[in-house]
Formats: structure tokens, sequence, C-alpha cells
RNA sequence: GUGGGUGUAGCUCAGUUGGCAGAGCAUCAGGUUGUGGCCCUGAGGGUCGUGGGUUCAAGCCCCAUCACUCACCCCA
């Protein structure tokens, strides 16, 4: 009997140390800004009942069709694997009634997000999102704000070489005018349409606009575009958006391609685009969902939120700068039992000064350990074996400039936590 | 779901017409009895992804399978 072999899902990933560093990075980056801006996190569960997914996000989406993770609880119900945070978060609204007593409310959520689609560059079955919402706006401020918020966390974060699209997908009112001129054009373009867009036509008629096969992008250059049959309120909610981004100077394009692949969006969809990351063009997308909360049991009210594909951020923000990482403070080389367990005792009491300490836990030779330290970048070395501990002191060794002084066992502590105490005010 | 590429040491990769399993880096040790970076010497480390087949002989050829990867589709 051989031990079964194993390994990672197909699709999933780990971040290790060397990488968490740059998402802690992040994290922090964006929950600061949030916070900046009066979101609150909110932390919601990562299942839910697979009917809240299949009606927000749309029976005939992809998504939903073959990319969930859905099974069956033990009672029979179905449970999926959230594939996105907006459909858990409006539950949590409708659920908690927290319109009640405030309609306006401004969330953030980061977490792990699944679709079982076939993984490739930037594309992960387990992938982790940013999240921003705002429930109980209807003005278009909510619109640009999200689009600045993202533009500032990627400046924030260094990453310059992005574009925002931005288009309207109009509302119940308009939209059903636009399909008909649409579907009117696919049906004379049929016979040069590849297949999926054949397959699109009837079902999803949007998607064909933003298809990349030539032939296609071909018969669609005479298509209308959306933003050409707005009604008068999604044209003037539309026009304020644009005006108020260059304002604010925030650079974006008009996409009249721009689709969105989810059902529940209206009117303001946006990405930020990248050639970074292989074929996966965009690193952030959302838009607004103005009849969801209604449609799930609230009470009809707008919203608005995005999406970051966090790994693919990572991704981009890695190729700028990789991220410090900060060395332990201390290495203590030990000789011997009583030695090491005496430095064990002083590690313990200095990282509860929150000084780091390192040591080698083995019988290393003091020339091993040496190495151990300067490989780590440790700045400071305290050397400590049998002549020590006969002598009743230590060797504090500085690896810069090569010079040691020794320090009585007795006050190691306290010498230690003082040489170490500047760091405070040199991070702070 | 469809197509291409790749699987050999911890990492990056060589491996000729089929003929003893290799290098660099990393690790450990020695050179220097207890003092790091440079240098020299040596050592350890392998189910050649997995399973079958052909052959006197397979890392190499054939079949299957799995994984990784890139792209399509779709999306973050």
């Amino acid at each position: 009997m051989s031990p079964p072999n194993i390994q990672l899902i197909r699709g999933f990933k780990d971040i290790l140390p060397g990488e968490t560093e740059l998402w802690q990075q992040i994290e922090h980056t964006a929950i600061a800004l949030f916070e900046d801006f009066g979101y609150r996190e909110i932390r919601i569960p990562i299942m839910e009942k697979t009917a809240l997914f299949a009606r927000s996000i749309g029976e005939d989406t992809d998504i939903v069709e073959k990319e969930m993770y859905t099974f069956a609880d033990r009672n029979g119900g179905q449970l999926t694997l959230r594939p996105e945070a907006t459909a858990s978060i409006c539950r949590s609204y409708i659920q908690h009634k927290m319109y009640a007593q405030d309609p306006v409310r401004k969330f953030y959520t980061i977490g792990p997000m699944f679709r079982r689609e076939r993984p490739q560059k930037g594309r992960y079955r387990q992938f982790y999102q940013i999240d921003a919402e705002i429930f109980g706006v209807a003005a278009p401020f909510a619109d640009v704000e999200l689009i600045f918020l993202l533009r500032t966390l990627f400046e924030r974060l260094s990453v310059t070489d992005t574009t925002a699209h931005v288009n309207s997908l109009g509302c119940p009112v308009c939209r059903p005018r636009f399909k008909e001129a649409l579907s009117t054009l696919l049906a004379e373009a049929a016979s040069s349409l590849c297949s999926d867009c054949l397959r699109r036509k009837d079902r999803n008629p949007m998607r064909v606009l933003d298809c990349k096969v030539p032939a296609c992008r071909e018969a669609m250059k005479g298509a209308p575009a959306i933003i050409d049959y707005l009604c008068d309120d999604c044209s003037s909610h539309f026009s304020t958006v644009a005006d108020m981004l260059a304002q604010l100077g925030v650079p974006f394009s008009i996409d009249k391609q721009l689709v969105r692949g989810l059902d529940y969006y209206t009117r303001t969809a946006f990405e930020i685009q990248t050639g970074a990351v292989g074929a996966q063009s965009a690193v952030a997308g959302g838009g607004r969902y103005d009849g969801l909360v209604g449609s799930l049991g609230g009470p009809e009210g707008p919203a608005i939120g995005f999406a970051i594909g966090f790994d693919r951020l990572a991704e981009i923000v890695a190729m700028g700068a990789p991220a410090a990482i900060r060395p332990p403070d201390l290495y203590i080389a030990a000789l011997g039992d009583p030695a090491k367990k005496l430095a064990f005792e002083w590690s313990t009491a200095l990282g509860l000064k929150g000084i780091g300490t390192a040591m080698e836990y083995g019988d290393n030779s003091l020339k091993a350990q040496m190495k151990q330290a300067n490989r780590a970048g440790v700045g400071r070395v305290l050397i400590v074996g049998d002549s020590e501990l006969e002598s009743g002191t230590v060797v504090l060794r500085n690896m810069a400039t090569k010079t040691q002084r020794e320090i009585p066992v007795g006050l190691i502590l306290d010498t230690l936590i003082e040489t170490f105490s500047k760091k405070e005010h040199s991070i702070g």
C-alpha cells in the first residue's frame, strides 16, 4: 500500500510566505482606504443556499449553469460555495433589515470565491476578491465614488498601467428597445457569426458585442450601441458619471462594447483593465444593480458595487516591487544544551517585548549558525556557549560593523531591550 | 467543456542513434577546535509524474492516465 498522493485540488493554490507579505500589504492598503471613506467591513459565509445565486446572478449565466460548486446538504438542501460576494451581501442586508435604520450602507469584504472554470494565468477555482458595495444611493455620486476608490487604491499600490472602461447597460425601461434593435441585426448577420455567437444570439444577445472573433467584430461594426438607446433618466445618469469622473481627474474611456456577464447589472458598468495578467484583462469590475435587492425580497432600492481580483492585482503589484520582509532583530547562536535552554528563555522574553529572535534548535556549529544569521539578514547575533556561561558574559556581535561587545549574563535582557528600543520609534 | 506546450534532485534545467542518472544554485560538512558574506574540497539528496506496452536493454519509442501551464470560452 503506497501512501496516497495528496496534492492541491486543481485550480486551488497555496499562498506561501514570501507572497503573503504582499497580500497583507494590499489588504491593509485597501482596508485603510475603505475605512477612510466610511465603508464598514462585513463578513459573510462562504456557502449559501444555491437558490440565492441562481436568482441573483441569473439562471442563464455561465457561472450558474456550469461553474458553481454545488452539492447536496445532508438534509437534501442544495448548497453552493459562493462564486461572488454581492448576492450574499444583499441577502444579509435584507435579512437583518439593515435598510430600516438607514437605507444607505457602505460595505467592504475580502475573501475567497469559487468558480469551477479551467484554470489559467490569473484565474483560479478558488480566487480572492476585494469587494465594496453601496446600498441606497441612486445618485451618480455612488458610481463615481467607487471608480474613484479603485483608481486611488491602484495608485497607492503603484499600479498605474490600467485603464477604466465605463459603459451604461440601461434599465428595464430602455434595455428592451435596445435588445430588439440588436436582435434584428443579429438575425441579418447570422451567417457570418461564429458558433458561440449563434448560440448567444437568442439567449444573451448582448454578449455578442464583446466577442473577440474577428468575423464577429466585423459583423458587429455597425451594431447599435446601448448608450444610444438609453432613456432620459439613464442618459443623464451616465453623463453625470462621466462629467464627475472628468472633474475628479479620473482617466476613463467610454467602452460601448463593455457588457457584464451577470444578469443583475443595470445602468453603470465598469471595468479596470490591464494587459499585465496574460489574457485576463479585467483586474476589477463592477456596476449598478438597482433591481437586485427588491428581487431578492427586500425593499426596492438602488445599489452598486465592485469586485477586485485579488490574485490578479497581487500578480501585478509583485511585478513592480517585491514586498519587503522583515528579518528577525536578533539571532541567538547557542552552543550546548545549557546555553540553548538559556537562549530559548531569552528569546521568549524578548518576543514578549516585540523583539524578534531566531535561533538554531539543533546542534549546528557556530560557523553554521553565523551563516544562518547572515543569510536571514539579521543585524545582531548573540553568542552564548560554554565559555560564556563560565565567565558569566555573552557576546553581542554587530554583523554590519563586525564589532562585538561582552555583556554580563544578568544584564542581557535589559541591554537588548534598550538596544532595540529605538527601532520602535524609527518604524512607527 | 475544447486545443497547444511541459513533467528528470529542494529550485532552474541538461540528458546525443534507446546503452551505468547529470550540471548549476541551494543544503550539510571540512579547509579555519567557537565567528557570517569571497574562495577551495567533499558529502547527502532521484519511484526520471503514474500505469501499461515494444525491446537483450527505455528518462528517451508507443498507448493510456494524472498534474502543471498557456490559450479559447467566460469572468475578478
